[in-house]
RNA sequence: GGGGAUAUGGCGGAAUCGGUAGACGCGCUAGCUUCAGAAGCUAGUAAACUUAUGUUUGUGGAGGUUCAAGUCCUCUUAUCCCCACCA
C-alpha cells in the first residue's frame, strides 16, 4: 500500500496546478464573484515564517472554499516592493535595489507555491515596474488636477536615520514606524495630498462595512471627529479677539483663564511690556523642545501670563491670557477657554498658578472626587441655569451666533497626509518646477516618469533624494513653455502604490488605463481582505481615501474597497512572544517541511491551533496531531481503493448520517470562517470511519459517498494530500474545481433521542427514548423511570418542562 | 486618561436559541504490536470524595434574573492591543 509522504506528492500537484492554470480567475463567467485578497507583501529577503503562513492560509481557505462553493474566485498576489529596506541595503552593499527586489520576490513566491497556496499567477503585479508605477504617477496627476495633492512648507516629521520626512500616520511615540530613531521636526517644503477634506466621510462610511469593531474604532480615534464651538472672547482695551474651540461650551460660565499656544501670532498683540522678556524666554523654550517631549502626557504644565485679558462673552468677567505649551497651536484654533472645575489639564494649571476654580456643571449623582468632567445640570450660570449640559450646549452656542461671536465647528485630529519622501526606491512624483510657469504636471502622455538606475545610492545633502544629483534625470523642460525646468526629485510613500493595488488585480496588464471601468465593477470591492491589524491607520485609511476620491469622479462604482476585513491573529512563538529574526525564535515552514511534515499539515494547523481572528502560540509538538490526521485520512482512503470488497453491500444509514453530518458541520463553520472546528469535525469523521471500518470492512455502498466526501471537505484546507487521494480514486481533473458536497436532511433524522432528565436543575439521568414519543409519553417515561421516581420519592411536583428532543426539567419541594 | 479585545482542565481550544461544560488536538497513563525504539492501533484522562452505583465542586471574582447561566443583567479584577495634553 502507498505510504503518505508529503515531499514526493506536494510538487508534484504544485505544477500540475500551474499547468492546468486551476486557479486562473475568469473575467467573463456566469457565476458569481468573489475577491479574496491578502495584503500584497514586502518581498524581504528574510525567509517566512509560521506567522506569515498563517494569514496567506486562511485567505487561501476561503478562496478554495468559495471556488469549490460554485463562485468565480479572483485570488491574485503581488508585490509592494518600494521602500527603505532595499535602498538601504543597496547603500550597506551596492547591490541595487531593482536587482536585490528581483530575487526576493522570486525566493517569496517559491515560498509561497511550496505552501500550496492557489494564486493567480498570471496577474501578478510588482508596484516597481513601470509598468505598475505609471499608473501610480497617473492618480497623483488625478489628485493634483482635482486638487487634492499640493505643496506646502511647514514644520514636519524627519527620521535622521532614514532621511526623509514621514507621515503622521508613520510616527509612533515620537519613533519612526520603521526604524525606530526618534523623530525631528523640520521645516521642509513637501507634497501633501488633502485626505483631510474625506475625514467626514472617512468615519461616517465606516457604519456600512464589515470591519472588527476594534479597528473601526482606531480609525474612528486617528480620525478624531469632534464636534464643538468656537467661541470669541474680545481682548479687554482692544479691537481684537481671540477665538478658542471648545466641545464643553455648557462650562463657559467657569472659565477662569485663556489658554494660547506659544506659536499663536496674536501674541505680538497680548503681551504686555512687563511681562515681554518672561514670554519671550518661554517661547524660545517651547520652540527647542521637540512636539514629541511637548505631548509627553506626564510632563508638568508649564506656562506664563501674557499680561492682557478678555473678556467672557456672557459673563463680562475679565479673565487673564495665559501662554502655555499644552495648547496645540495646530489643532483648533490654537487656543482653548480653560475651566479648572471641570478638565482635568485646565485644574493641573490652575492650580500651579493660583487661579480660581469655579463649578457650573452639577453631576446627576454623588461625586466625590475633586473634579468632574462629565455632563450634568448647569449650575452658577445665570439664565442657563437647571438645563442639561447638551441643552445649554445647544442654547449658549445658538444665542452667541446672534452677534457672530460663536459658531458650531466640528474639528478632526487627522492632518493632510504627506507623501512625498526624499528617497531613490519610490515612484518620481511627476511634477515639473518650471522658472516661469511654476509648478508644471507631467503630461499624462508622457508617463512614466522613469526612475534611473544609480550607481550609488546614498541620500542626497540638505535633506535631498539621491535623484537630485542626476543632472539626467534633474534637467528637463517645461511641457508649458518648453523652456530648460527641472523636475521633482522627491519620490512617493509607498503606501500611494498600495493606495490602488487591488484595483490593478482587475486588469494588471491593461497598458491604456489603470483599470478598464467594466472589470473594475465586475470585481470590485473585494469581498475579503484578509490581513493583520499593522494597516488599521495607514494604508486602509489611505486606500478608503482614494477610493472615495475615484468614485467621486466616476472612474468606480463603490466607495469602500474592502468589503469584509479580517484580521488574523497573530502566531506567536512558543513562550509568547512576537516571532522575530532579531529574538531568534522563529519557525520556518521551509525546516518542517524538509523534516516530513508537508505544507498540508502546517496549513492545517495553522487553522486548527484556534479562531482565525485570535493570535496563539506555535506549537510544533501540536503540528505532529494534524499530520497524523491527514496519515489517518491517507490511511483510510488507501484501504478503500485496495480493499478487496466492491463497495457494494447494503446501505449503512450509520455511514450516511455520519457522512451528512459533517458536510453540515463543515459547511456552517467553513462559511463562518472557523476553520479549527471545521477541522475538529473532520477528525471526528475520520474517527468514526476507524471504527466503521472494523464493523463493515468497507463493503457497504455507502463508502462510495463517504470518501469522497471527506477529501472534497477538507480540500480547502489541505490542497496536495486530497488531491493525491482524489486521484487515486480516480479521478483526473482537479479536486479543487468539484463541487463542494451537499447534506440531504433525510440521513441526519433518527429513530431514537436522548432525553436529558434536570431535577431541581441538576442532571439525573439520560433516557434513550423513540423520536415518535410525544410530550406526555415522555413525561411517563421520565416519571416512571426508577431512579427519577426514586430521587422525587413523596415530595410535590411543582413545575415540569420538557424542551422538544432534548431535556426534561422537573422541579420538586 | 479614552477606546477596543480577551479570561473555560497540565496546554491549545469547543459549546446556533440560555438546555448534558470540557468536542477536537497536544501531553500523560494503560493494553496490543515491535528484538528495541519510533510509528501505529485500542481504551482512559476537569477536580475532590467514594469499593462501586455515585456524590459534591467547577468556565477570572462578587451579586442578580431563571426550572435551567460559560452564555443574559449589575458591579469588579487581571492581561493584551491601539490612541493619548486634540480642549
Amino acid at each position: 500500500m502507498k505510504r503518505y509522504n508529503p515531499k514526493e506528492i506536494e510538487p508534484k500537484w504544485q505544477d500540475f496546478w500551474q499547468d492546468k492554470k486551476i486557479y486562473e480567475a475568469d473575467d467573463k463567467s456566469n457565476k458569481p464573484k468573489k475577491y479574496i485578497l491578502e495584503y500584497f507583501p514586502y518581498p524581504s529577503g528574510a525567509t517566512m515564517h509560521v506567522g506569515h503562513v498563517r494569514n496567506y492560509t486562511i485567505g487561501d481557505s476561503i478562496a478554495r472554499f468559495n471556488r469549490m462553493s460554485g463562485f468565480n474566485v479572483l485570488h491574485p498576489m503581488g508585490w509592494d516592493a518600494f521602500g527603505l529596506p532595499a535602498e538601504n541595503y543597496a547603500i550597506k552593499t551596492g547591490v541595487s535595489p531593482r536587482v536585490a527586489i528581483d530575487e526576493n520576490t522570486s525566493h517569496f513566491k517559491k515560498q509561497l507555491i511550496q505552501m500550496g497556496f492557489g494564486y493567480d499567477w498570471s496577474r501578478e503585479i510588482d508596484s516597481t515596474k513601470p509598468e505598475y508605477y505609471k499608473w501610480t504617477q497617473w492618480f497623483f496627476l488625478f489628485l493634483f488636477e482635482k486638487g487634492l495633492a499640493y505643496q506646502k512648507q511647514s514644520s514636519q516629521f524627519y527620521c535622521p536615520k532614514d532621511q526623509t520626512v514621514l507621515a503622521n500616520e508613520q510616527v509612533e511615540n515620537g519613533l519612526c514606524w520603521r526604524c525606530g530613531s526618534k523623530v525631528e521636526k523640520k521645516s521642509l517644503k513637501q507634497w501633501f495630498f488633502k485626505i483631510t477634506d474625506y475625514a467626514d466621510r472617512l468615519v461616517k462610511d465606516l457604519d456600512d462595512v464589515n470591519w472588527s469593531e476594534s479597528i473601526k474604532s482606531m480609525q474612528r480615534n486617528w480620525i478624531g471627529r469632534s464636534v464643538g464651538s468656537e467661541v470669541d472672547f474680545s481682548i479687554d482695551g482692544s479691537e481684537d479677539k481671540i477665538r478658542v474651540y471648545t466641545t464643553r461650551i455648557d462650562t463657559i460660565y467657569g472659565t477662569t483663564f485663556l489658554v494660547v499656544a506659544p506659536e499663536h501670532p496674536i501674541l505680538g498683540n497680548i503681551v504686555s511690556n512687563d511681562q515681554k522678556v518672561a514670554v519671550d524666554e518661554y517661547v524660545k523654550q517651547s520652540q527647542i523642545k521637540s512636539e514629541i517631549d511637548r505631548q509627553e502626557t506626564n510632563r508638568e504644565k508649564t506656562g506664563v501670563f501674557s499680561g492682557s485679558y478678555v473678556v467672557n462673552p456672557l459673563t463680562k468677567a475679565k479673565i487673564p491670557i495665559w501662554i502655555a505649551d499644552y495648547v496645540l497651536y495646530g489643532y483648533g484654533t490654537g487656543a482653548i477657554m480653560a475651566v479648572p472645575a471641570h478638565d482635568e489639564r485646565d485644574l493641573e494649571f490652575a492650580k500651579k498658578f493660583n487661579i480660581d476654580v469655579i463649578q457650573v456643571i452639577k453631576p446627576s449623582g454623588d461625586n466625590k472626587e475633586e473634579i468632574f468632567t462629565g455632563e450634568g445640570t448647569l449650575i452658577n450660570s445665570d439664565k442657563y441655569n437647571d438645563l442639561s449640559s447638551s441643552d445649554a450646549r445647544e442654547k449658549i452656542t445658538l444665542d452667541l451666533a446672534q452677534n457672530g461671536s460663536a459658531e458650531e465647528k466640528v474639528n478632526y485630529k487627522l492632518r493632510d497626509w504627506l507623501i512625498s519622501r526624499q528617497r531613490y526606491w519610490g515612484a518620481p512624483i511627476p511634477i515639473i518646477h518650471c522658472p516661469t510657469d511654476g509648478i508644471v504636471p507631467v503630461p499624462k502622455d508622457h508617463l512614466p516618469v522613469l526612475l534611473p538606475e544609480l550607481d550609488k545610492f546614498v541620500p542626497g545633502v540638505d535633506g535631498k533624494s539621491p535623484l537630485a544629483s542626476i543632472d539626467s534625470f534633474v534637467n528637463t523642460t517645461c511641457p508649458k513653455c518648453g523652456g530648460s525646468a527641472k523636475r521633482e526629485t522627491d519620490t512617493m510613500d509607498g503606501f500611494a502604490c498600495s493606495s490602488w493595488y487591488f484595483l490593478r488585480f482587475a486588469d494588471p496588464h491593461n497598458d491604456s488605463e489603470a483599470f478598464s471601468r467594466s472589470l473594475a465593477d465586475y470585481w470590485l470591492p473585494v469581498d475579503d481582505y484578509i490581513g493583520g491589524a499593522e494597516h488599521a491607520v495607514m494604508h486602509l485609511l489611505y486606500a478608503r481615501f482614494w477610493t472615495k476620491v475615484m468614485f467621486d469622479d466616476g472612474l468606480i462604482n463603490f466607495t469602500e474597497p474592502f468589503t469584509t476585513l479580517r484580521n488574523q491573529g497573530m502566531i506567536l512563538a512558543h513562550d509568547g512572544q512576537k516571532m522575530s529574526k532579531s529574538k531568534n525564535n522563529t519557525v520556518n515552514p521551509d525546516e518542517l517541511i524538509s523534516q516530513g511534515y508537508g505544507a498540508d499539515s502546517i496549513r492545517l494547523m495553522e487553522l486548527f491551533i484556534g479562531p482565525w481572528n485570535q493570535s496563539a502560540n506555535w506549537s510544533t509538538e501540536g503540528l505532529s496531531g494534524t499530520f497524523r490526521f491527514l496519515q489517518r485520512v491517507w490511511n483510510v482512503t488507501q484501504e478503500y481503493v485496495n480493499s478487496a470488497s466492491a463497495h457494494e453491500g447494503e446501505e449503512s444509514g450509520d455511514l450516511l448520517k455520519l457522512t451528512h453530518e459533517t458536510i453540515k458541520k463543515v459547511t456552517a463553520n467553513a462559511s463562518n470562517l472557523d476553520f479549527n472546528t471545521s477541522i475538529s469535525a473532520l477528525m471526528e469523521m475520520v474517527n468514526e470511519l476507524y471504527k466503521l471500518k472494523i464493523v463493515d470492512e468497507m463493503d457497504s455502498k455507502s463508502w462510495n459517498v463517504a470518501i469522497p466526501s471527506l477529501l472534497k471537505l477538507l480540500a480547502p484546507f489541505a490542497p496536495h494530500i486530497t488531491e493525491e487521494l482524489w486521484h487515486d480514486l480516480g479521478n483526473h481533473d482537479s479536486i479543487h474545481i468539484s463541487s463542494w458536497p451537499e447534506y440531504d436532511e433525510k440521513y441526519l433524522v433518527s429513530d431514537s433521542m436522548e432525553i436529558v432528565v434536570q431535577v431541581n436543575g441538576k442532571v439525573r439521568a439520560k433516557l434513550t427514548l423513540p423520536t415518535s414519543y410525544d410530550e406526555n409519553k415522555i413525561f411517563d417515561e421520565v416519571l416512571s423511570n426508577e431512579r427519577v421516581s426514586a430521587l422525587i420519592k413523596d415530595q410535590e411536583l411543582i413545575k415540569k418542562i420538557y424542551i422538544p428532543g432534548k431535556l426534561v426539567s422537573l422541579v420538586v419541594k
